[in-house]
Order: C-alpha cells, then structure tokens, then sequence
DNA sequence: TCTGGGGTCCTACAGCAA
DNA sequence: TCTGTTGCTGTAGGACCC
C-alpha cells in the first residue's frame, strides 16, 4: 500500500486530501510512522524525528496512528492476496509477498501481469486505496519492483534482466544492508551492487562474518531461493514505553516496569502463549540501551511470576542519570502452559492489574486524560452535528471537524471537552458498501451519519 | 525538543557436558 | 586422568525491517 497510514487518513478525512499529512507520535520523543507524499515534497520521512518533520512542514496535518482502522484495511487487503495464492506472508500491515505460482494464478509474465493489475483494481474497489505490485521470480527481486511503482503503479522484473537491472544500484537496496552495513562496505570502497560481485565471496565474509557475507554475495548475484512462508510462529512478544521526560526516581522506575510486565502478559495471554526467557530493556539518558535477561526453569504466563523475574533484572541495572524507555519481554515461547503446576494448584497465580488508563488518570489529572480520550485523529460523534474527527484539543476545548468519508471536506467547530453531546466514534468504512454490510470489522463500525 | 514500537536474525562469549 | 575439541544453552548486544 501507498504510504499507508497517511493514505488511510486522507480516504477518511475529504479536507486533508491532497495535503501534507503526517501520522506518528506526537509527544515531545515521537517519530514519523507514515508521511503522505505531499509532505515528503518537504524532505518528511518515516522515522524521522517528529520535532524535525513539524519545522519542516509547520502547516501539515498531525494524527496520531489508529492501528484497529489499518488493521481492519489490512485484513480486506490480505483478503484479496489470499484469493490469488495460499502462500501469502504478510511482511507488516500494508505489504506482503504472494507465490502466484504455488495458487495457480499466474505462470507466466503475461497471466502475471493479468493477476497484478487486477489485484490493484480490486485494492482500489474494496479499500478505496491505491497499492502497488511487484512482480519478479525472488522475494528480493519482487520488493524492489513494488518500491520502483510505488505510488499507484506495477513493475515487472524480467527473468534473465535481473543482474543488469541490480548492478548499478547502491548497495542499500539489497534486502540487510542498513545504515551500518553501508558505512561498513563504502569504507571497503563498495557502493554498488556489481562492486559486492567484483568484490568477491571471501572478501565479503571477511567484512561482514559467515551469516550476512555468503547471503549478501548470493543477493548482488540476484540469487535468492527463500521461499514464501504463510505462517510463522511468533518467538517473542515485549512492550515499552519511551517516556516524555526522563524518569529519575527509582521507585517510579520500579513501577512502571511492573506496569510493563502486566501489559506483556496481557498480550502473552491474548495470543494464548507462554514463555520461559524474561527480557527487560533499559534505555537510559543518554540513549544507551541494554538488556538484562533471565530464563526460568519452565515457561510461564503468570504475571507475578513475570513482574517478580523484570524487578530483579531492574536490580541489576544503575538508572541514576535517569531512564528514557523501559520494556519487557518474553521469548523461548511454548503454546501451552506446562507452568507452575504447583502455583496453579495452590491458587495462587497472579492477578494482572486492572486496565492503566485508570492509572494514567490519577497520575496526570482529568484534564490530560479527557484530551487523551479526544486525540488528533481519532472519531467521534456529535448529538446534533454528526460524525467527525478531532483535529485538536487543550485547555479544556475540542475542535472537531464534521465530514466523513464521502462527504464534502467539512466544517470546524470547537466543544468544551465536558460537552455531553460530544463522544468517541468508531472509524466508518472508507467506501461505502450497499445491502448495509460493511467491509470492516464489524466491531469498527458504526452508521453513517450526516450533519 | 533528536532519535517509536514491535519484531527478527546474527554474533560473541562463558560455562558446561560429552 | 588430563587435555583439547565440539556443541549446546544462556546471556548481551547490534543490525535491520516496517
């Protein structure tokens, strides 16, 4: 999909079509998720520092993720790729390969060809939103086409094109190598990928180890047999929190990191899973990061068990300068819980705390809270006005913009945050969907509505 | 106002066992 | 019995990806 997020965001708000909009945290540490490309014309790109993108695009659009809304747009769209192949794996919300080969819906340049300009009339009928496709006979080769016709386009590489095509390019483009491996190889004098291939095997394994050399070479030779893969277990489920400002008092430190291990397990125990290696992750002051872990003896999904393995880890580790970001994680996971036998006899496996917005208020005040509850972005519903979106809040005030997705780009007005006619709304389908069903999730929808 | 969150994979090293 | 090799497990860190 097209810079996703932001895309996702435009189809939904008729006024931010054709405007730079920028979807990413918005605290005083957030990054750039997705930027759409009106603002990338101002050199805004995803991970970019927020405070850098707001003094290169002042007058943009600011909107915080709303995950459940892609999530819901993903599944239509994973819907369709699985229609085409079984073998489909999702690389992330909005990009995943197909083997059109293993469903039979393409065997040749031209029925590929076919099956891709389909799938993106299909995209853009059922999701409202443009996807690009790339079509090639490796993993590798098929990433590098969907990034040349992005946005709204389709690429195909030709068998037997693929070295001539490769060889000029950077060597970032091969599939491993990031910021450090290319500062790495254009020290050794290579940028392209024909000079990793003039370069030679041994050379490479020598600058960059076993694992990463011999796959590097094979990629610049545009051989890349990996294959697609539907399902993969998850090996490890951890959550964090950079923090707004540092957290200097050890007993906070301490607390959150509890919170942390609750809201890990929650998730462990979503997924219905349970594991034996207990990480926490400490990122300090000065950005450096490190992490202590401890493995138990069997796997658990208890949350005291979890909170008490994290508190000790935090032993270990000197906090004084102050911390940024704390996590938690669990990984060696099994799907079933062999645990604590004993605890579970005795009944005395934990409880996970309650839900933390409830924290969350009582440590930052109503005042935060109820603009959280409003944030930049996010739905809602007016008793006289009708659905519309947040487009801002503070002291005390939302403004709210009334339009929804096939609407006119609508009008703005300003509530006192306390306003009874005024709540949160679920997102409504970015296209409209006759005989009443919707395309999204039925828990995501609500009815249309009009001021 | 520098630098998110959720993952995966690889490497290196220590300790232990065969 | 001592020594060296190998392989596995646990731990820590780093790079990379979206």
């Amino acid at each position: 999909m097209d810079a996703f997020f932001a895309s996702a965001e435009q189809a939904s708000k008729p006024s931010l079509r054709g405007k730079a909009v920028i979807v990413g945290g918005l605290g005083p540490r957030g990054v750039v998720a997705t930027a759409s490309y009106e603002a990338r014309v101002f050199g805004v790109h995803s991970a970019m520092p927020m405070a850098q993108a707001r003094r290169l695009a002042p007058n943009a659009a600011y909107l915080v993720p709303r995950f459940g809304f892609y999530r819901a747009i993903s599944e239509q769209v994973m819907g369709l790729l699985r229609a085409l192949s079984p073998l489909v794996e999702p690389l992330s919300l909005d990009e995943a390969f197909v083997d059109l080969e293993a469903g039979g819906a393409a065997w040749d340049e031209a029925s590929a060809r076919l099956a891709g300009e389909k799938l993106r009339t299909d995209i853009r009928a059922v999701t409202g939103l443009t996807g690009s496709v790339g079509l090639a006979a490796s993993k590798m080769l098929a990433k590098i086409a969907s990034e040349q016709a992005k946005p709204d386009g389709l690429v195909v590489i030709d068998p037997g094109s693929e070295r001539e095509l490769l060889g000029p390019m950077s060597v970032r483009i091969l599939p491993g190598v990031g910021p450090a491996t290319g500062d790495h190889l254009r020290r050794a004098g290579i940028h392209t990928v024909d000079e990793i291939v003039e370069a030679g095997e041994d050379e490479l394994v020598r600058l960059l180890g076993k694992a990463h050399g011999h796959g590097l070479y094979a990629m610049a030779l545009a051989r890349d047999e990996r294959p697609v893969v539907a399902e993969r277990e998850t090996k490890s489920v951890s959550v964090e929190d950079t923090y707004d400002v540092d957290i200097h008092d050890r007993l906070r430190v301490g607390m959150e990191v509890q919170r942390l291990a609750d809201r890990c397990v929650r998730r462990l125990r979503g997924a219905g899973l349970s594991g034996r290696t207990i990480v926490l992750k400490v990122r300090r002051y000065d950005f450096s990061t490190l992490t202590r872990s401890e493995t138990l003896r069997g796997p658990t999904d208890d949350p005291a068990v979890v909170r008490e393995a994290a508190a000790r880890l935090l032993e270990s580790v000197d906090t004084t300068g102050g911390v940024r970001l704390l996590g938690v994680g669990v990984s060696g996971l099994a799907d079933y819980t062999q645990e604590d036998l004993f605890a579970q006899a005795a009944g005395e496996v934990g409880e996970i705390s309650e839900e933390e917005p409830g924290d969350a208020v009582a440590a930052e005040g109503v005042e935060v809270a109820v603009e959280r509850r409003f944030a930049a972005g996010h739905d809602v519903v007016h008793a006289e006005f009708g659905h519309g979106w947040v487009q801002g809040s503070g002291l005390g005030r939302v403004t709210v913009r009334f339009e929804t997705p096939d609407s006119e780009p609508g009008r703005v007005r300003t509530f006192r945050v306390d306003d009874a006619a005024l709540a949160v709304a679920e997102p409504l389908p970015l296209v409209p969907v006759e005989g009443g069903a919707t395309g999204l999730r039925p828990d995501l929808v609500s009815h249309p509505h009009h001021p």
